[in-house]
DNA sequence: CTGAAAGCGCTTACAG
DNA sequence: CTGAAAGCGCTTACAG
């Protein structure tokens, strides 16, 4: 049957040579300081070809520890290949880039069978491993996980800011100061008694949005009132919630997450109300195509491809050698909408 | 700083026994015939932990010959994540089914680089080598280099009938049979005189095509005229050729490729013509959604993510060492559409 | 039931 | 300029 692939040695013996040069003719290091006469190095080319030899891979990472491979994992449920998926154009800046830096990509698709919450660890061990370094993200990243890959000297890149106290590498969106943007606006058309409505879960992305919003009224001069900051479930929105936060003087409402707009809308619709006539409305972040009710809908864009592609250009740096964290953070296109009324005065 | 990883022989000596029994409990081959006792076992185990041992998979990989990785490898010239690419679907069902069977997914994403023609080969090595096996897909699979794969005994299967003597794995797409039906069809409809326009690169998927094009004449008992088998490019289509057609007799026209088909109609608008008022028009293979003038077009349906899946299958089975070639061959779903009208008599 | 050894196929100091 | 050897970190027969 199908003989088994030659290996180094064969080759070597077909030359007459120590197997070290044929690993040397191979890698081309023929010209450095070691020097290896022409003929050799011909005969050794021509007995790789003669006998069809072509290098193990495996083999050669575990002798030089790296492959040229990134991995990504995430800690969204579904892979993010479907291209509705918030995360989809993260996933193809991340694949440009990392075609542009030489590596191949590793998807870890394996762990997402694994009971529970999503984990780079599986009975313990990192499943990271086999890539040179990789790239982590979700809604979610695990602070716990991520200190601990952090520890174990292992090479990433997280994308979305992470709360610990290792000096990990990420690429941070700056939610923070797209708010204060948002704000601002509001603030601009008049506004100056704007309800912040929340999800229930604090995540940092969440909680980032929050800081800017009290920031800006910080740096703004508004007075906040913590009656107007809410942090609520979409599915259990009502109107008198919204009603509620219109008697209590708002004007103009932002909401963390789309899902949390579309029900504002909806519960306004309810009792006749909409935006922006009724009350000015923004949403922190881009909405999904999908939301049609969003589709005019004051926001700012979050730049997903250029996150991927940043992230990767951190994580090749981590890999040639860059000591200490490196961190970026990108900010948003601040998008008008028209769901901002001025305020009459 | 960071000291450097514990290995199998750390744990072995920390626990006091030979590396072997570590590796033995780290794989849990401790049920079977090698019986280990139970303290032990517990002993290492504890070892494991207390050093935060984890196993280096390249180091496993190269023992064991296999890494439960899967790569994918496209002969097209951009990568298909982008999701208006026509493989995006097919990609998504092969890292849906990829997952599915426990495996992680590796993206050739390096060889794109490496001039002229894309090429599984950089430098006559074999790059698909880091997986367990692979998939290959695009509209020109190169038949020479699948050749050279299936002789070294890679395991492989490819997305699309590849014209090969050697016994190579494929899921095809029944695109002999979706024409058969499409002529049908039109024969239903009272059409006799059917013009077949094809790309003037005859790549396999084409000559399916025409295949079933000419099949279906000589089973429905028709007279196929060659003046009527016209290879083009849409670029250079001109409204002349159209009337050419129309004067020879031909009442419908089925063409190979959506460019083609938007062409047709673009000529065809040009001297006031539009199907299936002058002409019938079917397209052999589903348009791209931008392609608005072909949204009501007469087709049939690739399905392309379950040809995405199926690769997964087979090349599952071979990997599991199933002997010979496997091959699928998956059909079209028609599309009845409104660009055929009924011929009067 | 456990240990010592060879092997997976490379690369890289280290001698000559 | 080239060879012999050790090492990368595992697994798997093979002895005891």
């Amino acid at each position: 049957m199908a003989k088994r692939r030659p290996r180094q040695v064969d080759v070597a013996k077909h030359a007459g040579v120590s197997p070290a040069i044929v690993s040397l003719v191979l890698n081309g290091k023929t010209d450095d300081k070691i020097r290896i006469s022409p003929q050799t190095v011909e005969r050794v080319k021509a007995s790789m070809r003669e006998l069809g030899y072509m290098p193990n891979p495996i083999a050669r990472s575990l002798a030089t520890g790296h492959n040229r491979i990134l991995g990504v994992f995430t800690y969204e449920s579904v892979f993010p290949l479907q291209s509705e998926n918030f995360y989809f154009p993260v996933l193809v800046g991340i694949e440009d880039e990392i075609e542009a830096q030489d590596y191949d990509l590793l998807l870890f698709t394996r762990s997402r069978r694994y009971a529970g919450r999503r984990s780079v660890y599986r009975d313990g061990v990192n499943q990271l491993l086999m890539a040179d370094g990789s790239i982590v993200f979700g809604r979610d990243v695990a602070a716990d996980e991520v200190a601990r890959l952090h520890d174990e000297g292992y090479p990433f890149v997280s994308i979305g800011r992470v709360e610990t106290d290792r000096p990990i590498s990420y690429v941070a969106t700056d939610y923070a100061g797209a708010t204060f943007e948002v704000i601002e606006y509001l603030v601009g058309h008049a506004h100056r008694s704007i309800a912040y409505l929340g999800a229930p879960d604090r995540s940092v992305s969440y909680r980032d949005r929050e800081g800017g919003y009290r920031m800006a009224h910080e740096h703004l001069g508004l007075a906040l009132d913590e009656r107007r900051v809410r942090y609520v479930d979409p599915e259990t929105l009502r109107a008198d919630d919204l009603q509620a936060l219109l008697d209590g003087g708002a004007t103009a409402i932002v909401c963390e997450h789309h899902r949390l707009a579309v029900a504002l809308l909806r519960v306004a619709r309810e009792r006749g109300l909409s935006a922006p006539r009724d009350f000015s409305l923004a949403l922190l972040g881009e909405p999904p195509r999908a939301a049609d009710s969003l589709a005019n809908c004051t926001t700012f864009r979050i730049p997903l491809y250029a996150i991927g592609v940043e992230a990767v250009r951190l994580l090749a740096r981590v890999l040639d050698g860059h000591e200490g964290p490196l961190r970026s953070t990108l900010s948003c296109d601040f998008v008008s909408g028209h769901t901002v009324a001025t305020l009459a005065p």
